[in-house]
RNA sequence: GGCCUGGUAGCCAAGUGGCUAAGGCGAGAGUCUGCAAAACUCUUAUCGUGGGUUCGAUUCCCACCCAGGCCU
């Protein structure tokens, strides 16, 4: 019997929680306190021109001293993986994985610790559990193919290419059913065959920043109230003028899609700030439900018991 | 005291003499591997109370209670 070396994993911390529960401020105490850097896991923070309904840490563009790489820092604290996407541009969950894959083992080089920090459910596991995804980049022509088939048709087709997947991809779900019947098409094979895990890459500690659904709704409010005082009627107004359409992904986010009712006068202002909350409310559910799935995070609801917990994965 | 209008889920609200009483909000549960702050699924009412008419009433009639409005 062959014995495998053990090798040590390097260490991962990962700070995630819904949005609105102030995983920002949280994480920066937990960074400086131990020496770390963080890596945003969250799928709206990647674009440039999308500061205030991203509630982006208010950082810069700064030349690392070290390396002469541009980081974008705040509060001392270099961010990766923030403010470096065009708007208009697409971005996908494979590249995340590989760009923040990277972004660890460059902290660890360093002899910092990496913190991946964000409320993208999917992204974070991608990371934590090495989500291995099909290698199959979008296929445009073929999406618009498949977009023009009705849901049925669709479902009978992956019926035959893929009868598993059938069972797991709800039958009104377009998207994702497109994106089955591509991966099918492309590689010849099974697109639930492709789903797997590969081996830990890094040993985690993923901490749950958890908040009261009451006080999250509220923050969740006044953080609505909060983005418009900061202006964040003009950043929309900045990227509609710059001709960025409703439906890419980045604009058809919460804190940006709510306005394109505003834009078309078809609703007030004021309609546009509480569908705004609601969707943000309705999200923050939906973040909650993914997370309860995952039992190895460990939740938290001060930095105190957070850092203690860090304190003892590191030792 | 009289007249009018209305009483449908936690809230707003449609509707019909008879298939399982729209929809929205809120709430809850869930799916999730290259758009994931996205996309999608499910759950949440015997129609104010008591009678009557009818094969059958949430819908028609009567009484009562409640709310709002008007009148004296």
């Amino acid at each position: 019997m062959e014995i495998k070396p053990v090798q040590k994993l390097s260490k991962l911390v990962v700070v995630l929680g819904p949005t609105a529960s102030g995983k920002t401020d949280f994480s920066i105490e937990l960074a400086k306190k131990f020496n770390g850097e963080i890596i945003s896991a969250d799928s709206r923070q990647i674009y440039k021109k999308m500061n205030i309904g991203t509630a982006k840490v208010r950082g810069a563009w700064q030349k690392d001293k070290v390396t002469g790489e541009k980081v974008f820092v705040y509060e001392n604290i270099p961010h990766h993986l923030v403010d470096f996407i065009d708007p208009g541009d697409e971005f996908s969950l494979a590249q995340f994985k590989a760009l923040a894959i990277a972004r660890v083992n460059e902290i660890i080089s360093h002899g910092k610790l990496p913190m991946l920090v964000g409320g993208t459910g999917l992204y974070i596991q991608a990371v934590v559990d090495n989500l291995l995804i099909p290698a199959v980049p979008p296929n445009k022509k073929l999406r618009q193919s498949l977009e023009e088939k009705t849901n049925q048709e669709l479902v009978e087709l992956l019926k035959k290419l893929d009868p598993v997947a059938t069972r797991t991809i709800d039958a009104d779900n377009k998207r994702r059913l497109i994106r089955a019947l591509e991966v099918c098409i492309w590689t010849g094979k099974t697109f639930s065959g492709q789903q797997n895990k590969g081996e830990s890459l890094f040993e985690c500690l993923q901490i749950g920043l958890s908040v009261p659904r009451d006080e999250l709704n509220s923050r969740i409010a006044e953080r609505a109230e909060k983005m418009m005082e900061r202006g964040l009627l003009e950043e929309v107004r900045a990227l509609v003028k710059q001709r960025y359409g409703w439906n890419l992904p980045s604009m058809s986010g919460t804190g940006y899609k709510q306005f394109a009712g505003y834009f078309k006068k078809e609703i007030s202002l004021e309609n546009t700030v509480e569908l705004l909350k609601r969707d943000t409310r309705r999200y923050a559910r939906r973040q909650m439900t993914w997370f309860k799935r995952d039992a190895k995070i460990k939740w938290v609801d001060n930095v105190a018991d957070a850092a203690k917990l860090i304190m003892e994965f590191l030792n």
